[in-house]
DNA sequence: TGTACTGTAATAAAAATTAATACAGTATAT
DNA sequence: ATATACTGTATTAATTTTTATTACAGTACA
C-alpha cells in the first residue's frame, strides 16, 4: 500500500463480508487514535499514517479495545447483600487488567507488516 | 469451605444475581472437567475436588474457555473471492491461540486460594 | 454538475445471551 | 413412606447485543 492508495470502506466491507457502515465505524476509531487518515469525496478512502512495520498488533488491539477489558465479566451486578459479591468486581478488575496487559505484550511481538507478509 | 460443605446452585445464583439454571450449566462444565463434585438430593450441592491452593486461575479459565479462542474473530466468513479473505482466518487462528496461551500463562500465577483470600 | 467517496444517524433484523418454567431423578430427614 | 430440597436437563420466552439496512448531508474529483 503506497502513500497514494486510498482503500474504500466498501472494498474492505466486501472483503470482510460485512456491512460497510460497520467498517466505517471501526475506521472512525482508528482515525481518532491517529493510526489512519481518511479522504472524503471521489477517489477518497483511508490509509495508514505510519509504515506497517512501525505498527504493532498491540497498537491496534489497544485502540480497538478502548477502556473496556477483553473479558467483560464486570457487567454483571452481583448481589450487594453478599459479602463477596459486594467486592468481587473490584477484585476481578485487577485480574482482567493483567489479562489485557498479557495480551498486549504478546501482540507487541508482531508488526502489521509481518502479519501482512504472510499472504 | 470444608470437605462437607455443599454449596447449592441457588445460593451461588443469588450471590451472582443470575438465574440458577445458568449456574448449573456452568457447574456441569466444571464437573465434567473434574474440578468439582456434586451431590444430588436434599442437602446436596457442589464442592471442589481439590484444595483451592492447588487450583490455578488458569485451570478454570481453560475449562470454561473450551476449544474456542477468547477473541472470537473466526466466526466471520470473509469473502472467499478475496485473496486475503480466503486465508485470513487460518492466519488469525495462530495469533488468537497465542493470545489464549498468554492469558493462560498469566493466570497460572494466581491460585483460587489466593484470589479467595482477598475477601 | 454528476459521481463516488466519508461520516453519521436512525431504525430494523438477526443472533446470542439470559431468564423462566417445568419436571424427572435422587438423597435426606422426619 | 413421604415431604422436602437438591441436581440435571429440556424447552421456550424475554432481553440484550450485534449486525445490517436505509437514508442522507458533506466533500472532492473529473
Amino acid at each position: 500500500m503506497s502513500k497514494e492508495d486510498w482503500l474504500t470502506s466498501n472494498l474492505i466491507a466486501s472483503s470482510l463480508n460485512i456491512n460497510p457502515v460497520l467498517v466505517r465505524k471501526e475506521l472512525a476509531t482508528l482515525k481518532k487514535a491517529g493510526l489512519i487518515e481518511s479522504k472524503e469525496g471521489k477517489n477518497g478512502g483511508i490509509h495508514l499514517l505510519k509504515d506497517a512495520n512501525k505498527i504493532y498488533l498491540s497498537d491496534i488491539f489497544n485502540i480497538i479495545k478502548g477502556s473496556d477489558t477483553v473479558l467483560s465479566l464486570l457487567k454483571n451486578e452481583p448481589n450487594p447483600d453478599c459479602k463477596v459479591g459486594k467486592q468481587i468486581n473490584m477484585k476481578l478488575e485487577t485480574v482482567l487488567s493483567t489479562i489485557d496487559n498479557a495480551i498486549s505484550n504478546e501482540l507487541k511481538t508482531q508488526t502489521l507488516e509481518e502479519f501482512k507478509n504472510q499472504f
